[in-house]
RNA sequence: CGGGGUGUGGCGCAGAUGGCAGCGCGCCGCGUUUGGGACGCGGAGGCCAGCGGUUCAAGUCCGCUCACCCCGACCA
């Protein structure tokens, strides 16, 4: 590609309103366009990137045994009311109404789709295990876009759907993904780190995220480096410390003026915060069938811990959670800062496992400026259900080893999903056993989002001129600048020894020569300084850049750098061809090096 | 949805107390230049986000709306 000729321009400073390094750098390089919040063009340098980037996931893929596919972006409402989604999903699913008046939705994920196409073409045990995916747009309208392209409204996906008789084979396809989809990150030259994570609204039983560790990344994640435990923090478990054995003691009444947090009340009583209860009050969307019914929770944590919303969302099965206003509090009957579960009727109550394991703790009197001391669960109150929803923190001791953990920032780049039945049976994906007997086909889902993947990987690859783009991913292989003397018309009669001094003939002729030894190669062949031809070049970050100009040529050659190194080399045009494909080889190894079996970690 | 911020040529910005819309980069033409964002001369390009007020006069003052960004809620 002539540089000359290119749908792009590069700027000089970056849009003012665009923050992550990533996202300044794609703009700044003309890789990318934004067209409103969230909605992104992707220009000829990105839709490279792009596709070479789903190339890697389909010959990965195709490795595990997939079958591609290509499935709608829009969809008729009806699928979606059969598994119920319709109902369970809010405002993030688009939907609109086509011209008779029938509800339509934009994909935010194929499942049903593909739950529709198995039951019209999968009959039999004969036809499975089977793997389909597709690579297709997605509309999720993300109540708040940001970064570029980390986190956006619509985006391209690479989803793949396992099909299978039993969880037995489910397995050995969600295993395979494993390490599918690690070898497609190392490929493209990102470091993943996988995490046990919440199924949220996908249902399932088991899923894991791949994630990329940066402090730009919006999930949190905890890591033990002792044993290798790793979850997202929604649903990381933790060893929580022992409560001292002590006998039920009297329930007392204290007054405690002025204690509304737990800060206060044990600075005040001068006592440990894991001597007291913590109160809070949420209100939970429970699904009924296909109604929902809101219900006030009161949500009980030692006064050591806090809340996390995602485990008693799971806790309660509920379809959304939000914290309780104030009115809400008061109008159960409860005295907020000094709510008491003791006595208290018709609300939820949920009590985290480490409560009955604690007792005599301090906990509200439901009356302003009053505890309860020696509060003991069981014999005082009790509750609907008892589970760990306490939120692990920096340093909370790993529920594998006990050591103390880290806390990690990470973009979830990719995830996988045992689905099991749920979609299936939902929508009567069934075949006929071995026995002749009914069964629903056991799915998995598989996405990995490639706008989100090549933001990834400019965040890791770049330095202050630039991106760096590993071999696998670049948009060429190849950045050739030419440095001459303004064109000069041939001249009659020039030399054909001047004419093979000329870096602009030489440039032209090395231009032919590398296209047709199938190296990708863009092309400056601009008129501008060589300090713009440079910067460019540094800018869109292609792995080799070759220099024709006067100066190499007199001495001896063509100048190569590549963008990861230093050091340049002049090289004789002779072995100029060999040279680059040598170092393209030698790229590409240094990517294949990082492609290793993992162990898979349940 | 709550809190904060910003909207003036493609990008970055300036336009006190209302009085002819500017600068740098980029873009076009001509010429000089060519190893790290060159220089000269001449150009093109803006209903100042939109709507409605106040005023002889609004980019500037007032009101409403919209868009975008950041933080939070949310998120497969």
């Amino acid at each position: 590609m002539r540089m000359s000729q290119l749908f792009s321009q590069t700027l000089r400073e970056a849009p003012a309103d665009v923050e992550v390094d990533s996202h300044k750098l794609l703009v700044r390089g003309g890789y990318i366009q934004q067209l409103a919040a969230g909605i992104f063009s992707y220009l000829p340098l990105a839709k490279r990137v792009l596709t070479k980037i789903e190339d890697i996931m389909r010959q990965e893929i195709n490795a595990i045994g997939g079958q591609e596919v290509t499935m709608p972006v829009v969809h008729p409402a009806g699928i979606w009311k059969e598994t119920e989604r319709w109902y369970q999903v809010g405002s993030e699913m688009g939907r609109f109404l086509d011209k008779s008046g029938r509800d339509m939705v934009l994909a935010m994920t194929h499942e049903e789709v593909v739950a529709d196409l198995v039951r019209k073409t999968i009959h039999s045990y004969r036809q499975l295990p089977a793997l389909i995916y597709h690579i297709q747009t997605k509309w999720r309208d993300d109540p708040r876009p940001r970064a570029g392209l980390i986190r956006v409204r619509e985006f391209t996906m690479k989803d793949s759907y396992s099909l299978d008789i039993d969880w037995e084979g489910l397995d050995h396809q969600y295993r395979a993904h494993y390490q599918a989809y690690f070898n497609i990150f190392h490929l493209c030259g990102l470091p993943v780190k996988a995490f046990k994570s919440d199924v949220g609204m996908m249902g399932g039983s088991m899923a894991h995220e791949f994630m990329y560790l940066t402090p730009i990344g919006e999930d949190t994640l905890l890591v033990c480096d002792q044993c290798g435990y790793a979850a997202n923090r929604q649903i990381a478990r933790f060893m929580k410390t022992q409560a001292p054995t002590e006998l039920p003691q009297p329930l007392k009444k204290v007054a405690t003026p002025d204690t509304k947090t737990i800060d206060s009340l044990a600075a005040y009583l001068d006592i440990p915060k894991s001597k007291t209860a913590k109160a809070i009050f949420m209100v939970a969307s429970l699904i009924q069938g296909i109604e929902t019914n809101d219900r006030l929770v009161f949500a009980i944590v030692r006064g050591d811990m806090d809340l996390n919303e995602t485990k008693l969302t799971n806790a309660l099965k509920a379809k959304e959670m939000r914290p309780a206003r104030e009115d809400e509090i008061i109008a159960a009957g409860a005295v907020p800062g000094y709510a008491s579960p003791i006595d208290l009727e018709g609300v939820l109550v949920v009590v985290d496992d480490a409560i009955p394991a604690s007792p005599n703790l301090i906990a509200g009197a439901n009356e302003e400026g009053f505890h309860y001391s020696n509060v003991n669960y069981e014999r005082d109150y009790q509750a609907e259900i008892i589970a760990d929803i306490a939120v692990a923190e920096e340093d909370s001791h790993c529920p594998e080893c006990g050591n103390p953990m880290s806390i990690k920032r990470g973009v979830e780049v990719g995830n996988i999903f045992k689905l099991g039945s749920r979609y299936s049976e939902a929508m009567g994906a069934n075949f006929l056993d071995q026995n002749g007997e009914v069964r629903p086909v056991i799915m998995g889902s598989y996405g990995i989002g490639s706008g989100r993947l090549m933001a990834s990987i400019v965040e890791e690859h770049n330095d202050s001129h630039g991106l760096i783009w590993p071999i696998t991913v670049a948009p060429y292989d190849v950045h050739l600048i030419v440095l001459h003397k303004k064109a000069k018309k041939p001249q009659e009669g020039s030399s054909v020894k001047e004419r093979d001094l000329d870096p602009k003939a030489i440039a032209e002729e090395l231009y032919e020569q590398l296209e047709a030894a199938g190296i990708d190669t863009l092309f400056d062949d601009r008129d501008e300084s060589p300090g713009v031809k440079f910067n460019d070049a540094d800018l869109i970050g292609n792995p080799i850049r070759i220099t024709v100009s006067q100066r190499s040529i007199e001495s001896g050659g063509v100048e190569v750098k590549r963008r990861d190194q230093e050091q340049k080399n002049i090289i004789p045009l002779e072995d100029i061809l060999h040279h680059v494909q040598a170092t393209v080889i030698d790229l590409q190894s240094e990517i294949n090096k990082l492609v290793i079996p993992i162990p898979f970690e349940e």
